[in-house]
DNA sequence: AGTATCTCCCTAACGCCGTTAGAGTGTCAA
DNA sequence: TTGACACTCTAACGGCGTTAGGGAGATACT
């Protein structure tokens, strides 16, 4: 039976979760298949799409377990967090995936998907626009982190006396606020649960700022979008 | 003269400023310096050090422009913004900058800036460990922005008929939620800025939040943390 | 003064990479 | 039977990061 393009892209992304993204390469891949190296590019343009492939595989699969859009009564910033865990979940799931899937384009498949997220975001009260540039800032704190989350298992272990002036450094009683910062941190997970609540919290903060303005003030203009600064005033 | 440290990382980052991350080579930056490229490894432990001290350099220059901490009567979320749009301008001002910059390990000499950090966030009413998440996830945030922003830049020119099919997929007014979205989405500072908009928005209303329940109930207990669902319904 | 040491740079080469050129081999339709 | 097509092969190119080992000049020591 002759290989197929889901073949090679599933094998990559098996090599990709034992050996990382350098273990990728076109010659053992070819190995694991059981092929030589230059017959790759027959089902495939090159390596750049391969790993466009491999990066759309990992999120697609990560992505499917999420309904497409909030259930009856479900809150949309649940629903919306969930899909924000899910994606970021999918890549933290595969060796180095996060640096594999930053920075790929949508492909034409997704706009349908997107088109439904922002009109939930705009039923909601956000405009059209409005909801894009959420979504997208969304997208980049959640690839940023799981960048950040993958980062120090994709170099080489740092030798021991950078790491012992790093300890120095971050955890001296000299600096006791970032000590005790440092100290209670918590985990990766709890650290990417702040930011997603803080993109939430102020989007929410600002949808009932201008609902409030709309009932005091119900034949105005409809809003298209707020000043710079929040309206809560500590 | 002998060369210096200083010399190849200058020149590494005006060779990334011409040609690229892909550009910069060991045996292109020699020839630039007029050096064989083995005599790098005199200066440089290994080519991954020399990103790294690449890297260093550029926010470096981005934020040494920002003061250390807030003016006189300046609100601290002006100077984190601020803070922020400094180190994403540092990035963008050099090609593949993201890419360069982002996972990147603080070192021993960024402590005393991050400890300065926290303890402005801690004066405005947030725990340590509480500070320190923010700060991470709005780190995270930044390169992930700047990551997206400088992605299109970094691959090569998508082929025709793939634009038209986007265009097709996102433009479409079989979608016009979308394609109201697209229209007038804004240029990427627009977008970055709606971020971080909304994560200083939902940390202020945390703040104002807790300030209140403390108001409220003068001797109880001081809340280390709010649950998840934040304070205000719509 | 002579000698050893250190600093900085060199040439040569290794093994790996992505990619291209071009030649097979089997399958299936005309 | 012949031709087209799908799929794989070998051979090779130019480039990469990196290592081994040597040499020239300054500097320090005896």
């Amino acid at each position: 039976m002759a290989l197929t393009r889901e073949d090679v892209v599933r094998a990559a992304v098996e090599l990709l979760d034992e050996q990382g993204l350098d273990g990728v390469t076109l010659r053992a891949l070819g190995d694991r298949l059981g092929v030589a190296a230059p017959t790759l590019y027959w089902h495939v343009r090159n390596k750049q799409h391969l790993l466009d492939l491999v990066a759309e595989a990992i999120v697609r699969r990560g992505v499917s377990d999420v309904p497409i859009e909030p259930a009856p009564g479900e809150p949309w910033w649940d629903w919306v967090a969930q899909r924000a865990r899910a994606v970021r979940g999918a890549m933290l799931l595969h060796r180095d995936g996060a640096r594999v899937v930053a920075g790929n384009r949508p492909t034409p498949e997704s706009a349908a998907l997107i088109d439904r997220t922002l009109s939930v975001l705009v039923e909601a009260g956000l405009t059209p626009p409005e909801a894009l540039r959420f979504w997208l800032a969304l997208g980049a704190y959640v690839s940023g982190d799981a960048l950040e989350t993958q980062s120090d298992s994709a170099r080489e272990p740092v030798p021991e006396e950078q790491v012992a002036a790093l300890r120095e450094a971050f955890e001296s009683p000299q600096r006791p606020t970032l000590a005790a910062a440092f100290a209670a941190v918590g985990t990766d997970d709890e650290r990417f649960e702040e930011g997603l609540s803080l993109m939430i919290a102020g989007l929410r903060a600002r949808l009932s700022a201008r609902a409030l303005a709309r009932d005091a003030d119900p034949f105005g203009p409809f809003l298209p979008d707020l000043p710079e600064s929040t309206p809560i005033e500590p």
